[in-house]
DNA sequence: TGGTGCATTTCGCCC
DNA sequence: GGGCGAAGTGCACCA
């Protein structure tokens, strides 16, 4: 990774048009060619950037360089005018690994291997069990036979109640499994959504927060 | 900001957990505060960031550093086992400012003026209208005095059809228009959702492409 | 200022 | 490549 800290200017075209006057600015490259330009403010996003798979070419007019960095939609121009440090660093066994855990597809993953959460002796049926408008998360079978079609959320909002009403009417339309049951399960259920969700007959299930301790 | 270069380890948690693996990294943190870490690949962004407001708190045991960002919500706990670089810079900073146009804002202040495209003699009743689940885009009325709620959309999908539903309901339930009208007034509209929509009752409008073309 | 709902857009998976 | 849903999303509004 190349890491500059110099005086510059920067012009952006593509999805949008910007342009960054003239100031000191970190700039990053990457292995992979991707580029961001960084200001001493604004969180931890850049100023401008681009990602990999850029052409990258350098101009010099007396001490100002002009650096240009494009693919096929769009360019970034920087016109660099001092260099205050300009440093390489091999990031040597760095391959990402970044592991993700707690999404949404884990906790449907769980849910689907310990579905007596969801009361005794309830059967497994289907993960992504396609509906017609769309695939239900999770299909299981309580004790009594009865089909109950379970929307998975980390955070269930309104839109929650309309998906889970969706696949219920799907299934049900289908006829297939009898009379079936909505029901979201989520780690966090906003009030305005257990609200909605009651009115429609629709059950809600709070996962439980150490779900994934074992 | 300051910039280190550092073999380290990372678990972040908040509005999900993730781990990084020891490895080198770059470690940015900007004068405001926000921290990110980044990797040779994975383009410009990072593997992993907090943004400003957060309170960073450094222990140490013989040669590993602990460093701790954390707010209310979320953390990041870096451990780091060898710096390979760290320096400082004094950076001045100004932002820019990216102005989008097209976005659904404009196109429903723009039906809003031009309801005559829903029937002749259609009157403007409100944008934004208040239904008790949720606020709809767009609330009018045709010349035979049916009230009709619209939601607006770029392009609409399945859940824009779960929308309309739930606004056409709510608007019912509490008897103050009438009967209402459910409809969805986009730019484009896949073919599911135009299926789903006709099955529930609620009519689909098309609005031409060039509608912003005076 | 935090919470809450929604739009947006990027990403990823699957068809 | 289209279509759909999720995200450590980001934003705007409101209490």
């Amino acid at each position: 990774m190349q890491i500059i800290i110099a005086e510059c200017s920067v012009i952006y075209t593509g999805r949008g048009n910007t342009t960054l006057p003239k100031a000191v600015r970190a700039i990053l490259i990457k292995a992979d060619g991707s580029v961001s330009i960084h200001a001493d403010t604004n969180g931890n996003k850049p100023l401008n950037y681009m990602g990999a798979g850029n052409k990258h070419t350098v101009n010099k007019k007396g001490k100002t360089h002009y650096w240009i960095f494009e693919n096929k939609k769009e360019s970034i121009h920087i016109t660099i005018y001092k260099i205050l440090s300009n440093t390489e660093y091999e990031l040597e066994g760095s391959e990402p690994g970044l592991a993700r855990t707690g999404t949404e597809k884990h906790l449907q993953a769980w849910l689907a291997d310990n579905v007596e959460i969801f009361g005794e002796n309830t059967k497994f049926i289907g993960r992504e069990y396609p509906t017609g408008a769309g695939a239900v998360d999770l299909l299981i079978q309580k004790a009594d036979g009865t089909y109950v079609s379970v929307e998975v959320k980390r955070v269930a909002i309104l839109n929650a109640v309309d998906q889970a009403t969706r696949y219920v009417e799907a299934l049900n339309a289908s006829g297939e499994h009898g009379k079936v049951e909505g029901m979201i399960a989520a780690l966090e259920i906003k009030p305005n959504t257990l609200k909605l969700a009651e009115s429609r007959g629709i059950k809600c299930l709070q996962i439980p927060l150490d779900w994934d301790v074992k």
